[in-house]
DNA sequence: GCGGCATTATGCCGGAAAGGCATCGCGGCG
DNA sequence: CGCCGCGATGCCTTTCCGGCATAATGCCGC
């Protein structure tokens, strides 16, 4: 026995609606013998009368009348199924999946997130709180589609591509009233003796790598005096006097007035905010994600009008 | 350019279960080409990929990912639709409109409804407190499925069909503390002169014809003391002696010990409950409610186990 | 690096089924 | 009683789905 097809749900429709064959035929402009058969091929299949037959017009029977309610939303239903296909693929509504490095991005993401809501407002946007590690894993394992990181080394790319957004000097965040506060610049050799609080070592190693080469260049080893998980709770502790930290631009953004930053002199690397992703695998939404991002570089972070997005 | 069946829905959920055309093919029970060319077909259709063949197994695009689960509740609810189209022409499932005079069927309805409950558990009741005409009306509109009412003429059926359910002996109902209560029946011509409590002309017709007649008999004319439009109220002015009631015994079942009913002697014509319907188009749920109201009349009403159906 | 093995895609053919055309049967209406 | 509108039937054509054989492709192991 042949299955129900949507052509039969389309034509029962059409019956149903006009109550005549004939006219529903004109309709869906096929011949009148050809309706009645896929008519009476769908009441076969459903062993259900669904129309009584009169010389006059036609009726619907009582499971006819509940039947054409249930035809009309699984049409409309597959209509949209389609319609949503085709807006994935577009780019116009499913999901990304973001890792973001949450320090390095406070001041990118929530601008790149406000101009992809207008660039593609069905898309929503899953935000990762990831070490750069855990991210490239994530890439390669196509559990993301796009990482907000620090440029990560070409070996740990491993096939993946990156895209430079932001570069941000490295200096050191004080208290307004310390000693060193008053210049415009520092210097490494003024700090080589002052305490440190820096994030821990297990989460940000690249961070340490970077101290580290920092540090190499003349010689000296920093005086650690305390590690802290995340960028609050580091900029808490440079606050109330614990030690200086050591820590792109992008800090001052979340100290606010409480920490002054003076850039480093003679100038370190500065560090490079990219976005990582899969060349092979870019989803339309992740690339208008990308374009987003893009744009909040060019466009200068707007104060007001960011409240609907948040991390998390 | 072929429109989307179910039959590309089946496939490609298949498909994107196994991962793997030739599986999928097996499980499907066709040839592997076949199937692959309907995916293509679909994804044409859709103009949008669903799944990047590899050489060691098919994945899901995300679009792909999207539309497998809009393909899955799509197949399941045309699966639904058509077993629930079954269930209605079975009678399992829908709905019934039924009229019922209210004061005749008080005794009938709740065990009706209940016997029927447990038959069609699927099938919603509506009921419609009308008058006879109206039934009438309402069964030739085919706006109802079954009338419960008096006997009506022959001529009023207008090719209608009817089932008698139930008779009830004509008796008047009055006070314990009457002078007539003391006997065991009553004759015509005790209560000639009593003032009678009746029902309104306007909505009962069928009830005066029938008392008419029933003093046409021994030459004289009812004393109406009052009309009311209900049983209750009907009850309660002869509770309070403005009146006799001339009514079907199954008003005793309303009155409960508030009123005595005693029988006509000579016992006039019993009047007859019945069920009224179109044979031309007696659905299968209403046949069953039919049968329910003749099981409700062998077996005799339960006093208990009736809460959960009433009137309305 | 190359053959083997899995996979999917392609070409071709036969058959099922949908569509079209002509016609019939059947009520109702004038 | 004949005409008209409607749906059903019969017959033929066309479409397209499915099957078979086979090619193309990418991976793996030796």
């Amino acid at each position: 026995m042949p299955p129900v097809e949507l052509r039969h749900l389309r034509y029962f429709v059409a019956v149903a609606e006009l109550l005549n064959f004939t006219k529903a035929a004109q309709r869906l402009r096929v011949a009148q013998p050809a309706l009645s058969r896929q008519i009476r091929d769908l009441e076969a299949e459903l062993s259900v009368p669904l129309l009584e037959r009169g010389p006059r017009a036609a009726k619907l029977t009582e499971a006819g009348a509940v039947f054409l309610g249930e035809a009309r939303a699984l049409l409309q239903r597959a209509d949209e199924a389609v319609k949503l296909a085709r807006a994935v693929a577009r780019g116009e509504r499913g999901e990304i999946h973001v890792g973001y490095a949450p320090s390095l991005t406070t001041e990118l993401l929530p601008c790149a997130l406000h101009s992809f809501h207008n660039a593609a407002p069905g898309v929503h946007v899953k935000l990762h709180d990831l070490s750069s590690e855990e991210m490239l894993r994530g890439l390669g394992e196509a559990r993301l589609h796009l990482g907000l990181m620090a440029r990560p080394s070409e070996r740990a790319l491993r096939g993946l591509k990156f895209e430079l957004l932001r570069e941000y000097p490295i200096g050191v965040a004080l208290p307004p009233r310390h000693r060193l506060a008053r210049g415009k610049t520092v210097a490494l050799p003024q700090i080589a003796d002052e305490p440190l609080v820096v994030y821990s070592r297990g989460e940000y190693p690249e961070y340490h790598a970077m101290l580290t080469e920092l540090f190499a260049k003349s010689g000296r080893t920093p005086r650690l005096a305390e590690e802290h998980d995340s960028a609050p709770s580091l900029i808490a502790a440079a606050e109330i006097g614990r030690g200086l930290v050591i820590a792109p631009a992008c800090l001052g953004i979340l100290a606010g007035g409480r920490l002054k930053f003076l850039p480093l002199h003679p100038p370190p690397p500065r560090i490079q905010l990219v976005a990582v992703f899969d060349p092979q695998r870019l989803t339309e939404a992740a690339g208008k994600f990308l374009a987003a991002a893009r744009i909040a570089e060019i466009n200068p972070p707007v104060t007001n009008s960011r409240p609907r997005h948040r991390p998390q």
